[in-house]
DNA sequence: AGCACGATTAACT
DNA sequence: GTTAATCGTGCTC
């Protein structure tokens, strides 16, 4: 009994969001992201939890996506085909994931900024050492940290069944549930990309 | 080869 | 509220 439910644990397939779900408009999938499950498996361990804010980026057009600097050695992931993961560093010590979307040759990602812990909770409390449980994955860099995301992460296809990182089905937010707001950071960045309401986030009574 | 800056975080006044 | 930490990236010379 405790083998078939441990084997029905880790055979989630069925469960996998699958790659037509991220080949979709960047804002749609933004939103649907809210609700489903990150899981990162290290050795058959898991960790994750239920994403709860996330951030699109969409073309070169758009002054705040890295992609507005063209196909670059950093930027070349987002114009690969969606469904795999964008990781980049920056400021020097984190690390920030992403997931390509839309149609294999259009530039565009979505940024995964908070996720609510679900498994894995004393490997994330370990990472996150010291810190509160409200603080453990309440940021792009601190999920990322929370959850052993890096520059091996960088490019993973997130549909391949041997996955290391993927999404799963998780819970439906209702839009009542559901804020709109700029994007956090942007602070050289021109209008209107500076201001254009591309932040999602899962209002907290909600989970 | 050198430079300015960054889709942040944590620690500080 | 301010600021240090810290290094990959893309741009200029």
């Amino acid at each position: 009994m405790r083998g078939a439910l441990w084997l029905n644990y880790r055979m989630t397939s069925a469960l996998r969001l699958e790659r037509k779900f991220f080949n979709r408009p960047t804002l749609q999938v933004a939103r649907e992201l809210l609700g489903t499950r990150l899981v990162r498996l290290e050795g058959g361990e898991r960790t994750g939890g239920i994403i709860v804010e996330t951030e699109a980026y969409i073309g070169e057009e758009d002054l705040g996506c890295h992609a507005s600097a063209g196909y670059t050695p950093r930027t070349q992931v987002m114009y690969g085909p969606p469904g795999h993961a964008y990781v980049y560093f920056t400021y020097g010590m984190h690390w920030m994931l992403n997931f390509v979307v839309e149609v294999e040759g259009f530039p565009a990602a979505v940024l995964i900024r908070g996720i609510k812990p679900s498994e894995g909770i004393e490997r994330i409390a370990a990472r996150r050492a010291g810190r509160p449980r409200e603080q453990w994955t309440n940021g792009p860099g601190k999920l990322c940290q929370a959850l052993s995301i890096n520059r091996a992460q960088n490019g993973a296809d997130l549909c391949d069944p041997e996955a290391e990182l993927f999404l799963e089905c998780g819970v439906g937010i209702p839009d009542s549930c559901v804020t709109n707001s700029p994007r956090v950071g942007l602070n050289s960045v021109p209008e209107p990309w500076k201001s254009l309401p591309w932040r999602f986030a899962a209002k907290h009574e909600t989970l």
